[in-house]
DNA sequence: AGCTTGACCGACC
DNA sequence: TGGTCGGCCAAGC
């Protein structure tokens, strides 16, 4: 059951796509990552930049720093936060690039 | 109906 | 390695 104010009640795309999203992040694994497209293909909906608005609009609630682009990174802003999590639980992290090791931190989904 | 805008992606220099 | 380009998908004007 969706606590309310917690779901925005705007949607994008096919009804509960966001939620779909989110539930996904959710459970990504510390110290894991997904990419905007892995997570487009695993739901078999909507594409990677459709997960990215997503994201930018609703991410706030979940693990926002455990999905990134096809490269590991993130938008500039967002990567001085994101590499204090990266730190705390471990997850493969370029600190000179500033980019996630996705050849070791990327999750498939289960 | 056409054009613009995005927390994107892969191919190709 | 890094920049450009075209494609992608949906929303908004």
């Amino acid at each position: 059951m969706t606590e309310p104010g917690v779901v925005p009640a705007a949607d994008l795309g096919p009804p509960g796509f966001v939620r779909r999203v989110l539930e996904l992040v959710e459970s990504i694994p510390r110290g894991r990552v997904m990419t905007y497209g892995d997570i487009a293909e695993y739901l078999e909906e909507g594409g990677p930049r459709q997960v990215g608005a997503v994201m930018s609009r609703h991410g706030a609630g979940v693990p926002w720093w455990r999905v990134v682009n096809a490269s590991g990174t993130l938008p500039p802003q967002l990567r001085g936060e994101a590499a204090r999590h990266y730190a705390e639980e471990r997850t493969p992290y370029d600190l000179t690039r500033e980019r996630v090791n996705l050849h070791a931190a990327r999750w498939d989904g289960g």
